[in-house]
RNA sequence: GCCGGUGUAGUUCAAUGGUAGAACGAGGGACUCAUAAGCCCUAGAAAAAGGUCCGAUUCCUUUCACCGGCACCA
């Protein structure tokens, strides 16, 4: 067998300053399913996901919940931990390692202080003094962008101070042209291409350097700037090193190099950060680029409407699952369908749970379950197993075509509708006009080849399916070679 | 404001300088292997104005609407 390159995807670390929500499942599905397409294809996979634990918000989180900040984490990462059994993530298959990364980690923070030190011997990074803006009636810092007219838009009688801070800078503006350069040479590097423009005029406008470090008096929770007591690094800093600490930078370079260059998934407000900030690090630190910066849309409720605790109209991934388990032994893959197929891979999506309930009845309860009982009737019925079947092996493999060629482009939405648009609806169709079913009375010869044929192609869909709803399909590929009917609806309709 | 994008059936999307396709949803029909599922049929669409062209939904201009980006929020 051929070695094939070893692939190594990753989600971006969420803030654990709030529970999950649906557009990390979203992102952590997608990079799952990417991860488990590349397994099946032969590639040795690390999947990398977990948690970012340092900053402002955190620590003031844990100290208004009266906690040390490592408690404190430690309670939110298990909840994001507990995301992988969730939601069916590859936790647990040969050939794909899984590896949950929490920024407090040991290795980590020395991965990261050794980061610094890369860029600091490479002169990028340098102490100055800088002002902030401070509005005395919040009691806060105010960036520009929070700012209209130059006042705090909650207190605009107020004169906003400027403070004085002394913090470490990243040489950013020595990457403009490196980051040009870098785009022009890869021009897959960000995907799809109208992130990656707007990246390509983001660094043509020319950069600026920008702040990675923290008065420790003013903000303690972070990893210590090496040399300097008084200060700690920004989180943006330290929690993009887990990319590279993740598989072993700097203590294991084999590892690291095994795996070496990544594969980053992101929403679309982290592109700068990933496509440019990230890059010009590693560049600082002397280490290669990303492979690619996949970038998601957000999920947005009816009618695009921005999801918000305010409307009260916030998707939460578990009440979804907890939607299906009374119907469905797979309500993990139901999160997983709705996730992949109804948004679209790059652009933004609307998700309801009225909108997954319609997704649901239609294409896993009408279309997969109910095509799956029908075949595996006949089959049961007439006694015909999944061997020595005629097969079409034209149509398959332009299908797969499709499927690995959407897969390779990161355009899951596209793959996973092929599957349905012309693997199921095409089965149903043949059914009805092949009648097997009456066939059996006047020409079981044909009859049988006609659902050998139905079982073929449905098990070509179950292994299609494999990467997005890798519980359904492995029961498909169970209940065709053991030649049986489902003991209850795969998909059930809803009450 | 500047830059980029989008505007096609009720909804989500597609293709195309020459008859605008599909999916979901809606209405109807014949069947019965199946989860009253599935199949077949039907209805239904180019934001507005101008230009180029024999011919424009497609190319160009303008207007309108919506979306994204324009750095310290992770």
């Amino acid at each position: 067998m051929v070695d094939k390159k070893p692939i190594y995807i990753t989600t971006t670390l969420p803030y654990v300053n709030a529970d999950p929500h649906v557009g990390f499942a979203m992102e952590i599905i997608r990079a799952d399913a990417l991860a488990r397409y590349y397994r099946l294809a032969g590639h040795e996979v690390y999947f990398n996901t977990g948690t970012d634990e340092h900053g402002a918000k955190i620590y003031e989180a844990a100290t208004n919940e009266g906690v040390d900040p490592e408690v404190y984490t430690d309670k939110l990462a298990e909840r994001f931990r507990a995301l992988a059994p969730a939601l069916g993530l590859a936790a647990n298959i040969p050939g794909i390692t899984f590896n949950f990364i929490r920024t407090t980690d040991k290795d980590h923070v020395a991965a990261a202080e050794e980061f610094w030190k890369k860029c600091e011997a490479k002169g990028d990074i340098y102490k100055k003094l800088y002002s902030v803006k401070y509005c005395v009636g919040c009691e806060l810092e105010k960036t520009d962008s929070e700012l209209e007219n130059g006042r705090c838009p909650i207190h605009p009688n107020r004169e906003l101070e400027f403070r004085e801070e002394e913090n470490y800078f990243f040489r950013f503006s020595n990457y403009t042209e490196k980051l040009k350069k870098f785009y022009d040479d890869h021009p897959d590097f960000v995907i799809p291409d109208f992130r990656f423009n707007e990246m390509r005029a983001f660094v043509g406008r020319g950069l600026e350097d920008f702040s990675i470090s923290r008065l420790k008096t003013k903000m303690p929770w972070g990893v210590p700037v090496p040399g300097d007591p008084d200060q700690v690094m920004y989180v943006w800093f330290d929690a993009l090193v887990n990319y590279v600490s993740a598989i072993g930078w700097p203590k294991d370079m084999a590892k690291f190099t095994k795996w070496w260059p990544v594969i980053q998934y992101c929403g679309k407000d982290n592109n700068r950060q990933q496509s440019a900030m990230w890059q010009a690090m590693l560049m600082s630190a002397d280490l290669p680029n990303s492979e690619h910066i996949v970038i998601n849309g957000f999920i947005n409720s009816a009618g695009g409407q921005k999801m918000s605790k305010s409307l009260g109209n916030v998707l939460n991934p578990f009440d979804v699952i907890d939607a299906f388990k009374d119907v469905t032994p797979f309500p993990d893959d139901v999160l997983r369908f709705v996730l992949l197929h109804d948004i679209p891979s790059f652009e933004d999506g609307d998700l309801t749970m009225e909108s997954i309930k319609a997704s649901y009845a239609a294409h896993l309860q009408n279309g997969l379950g109910n095509l799956t009982s029908r075949i595996m009737k006949m089959a049961t019925s007439y006694a015909v197993v999944y061997t020595d079947y005629p097969g079409d092996a034209t149509v398959e493999t332009q299908k797969s075509a499709v499927v690995s060629g959407a897969c390779e482009q990161f355009d899951l939405h596209k793959a996973i509708g092929e599957i349905w648009s012309n693997g199921i609806g095409m089965l149903d169709a043949f059914i009805q006009r092949e009648e097997p079913f009456k066939k059996i009375k006047t020409d079981p010869v044909r009859a049988k080849e006609n659902v050998a044929y139905l079982l073929n192609n449905l098990l070509s869909i179950a292994q299609a399916l494999k990467p997005f709803l890798p519980r359904t399909a492995e029961e498909i590929g169970r209940l065709i070679r053991e030649n049986k009917m489902p003991e209850k609806p795969l998909f059930a309709r809803l009450p």
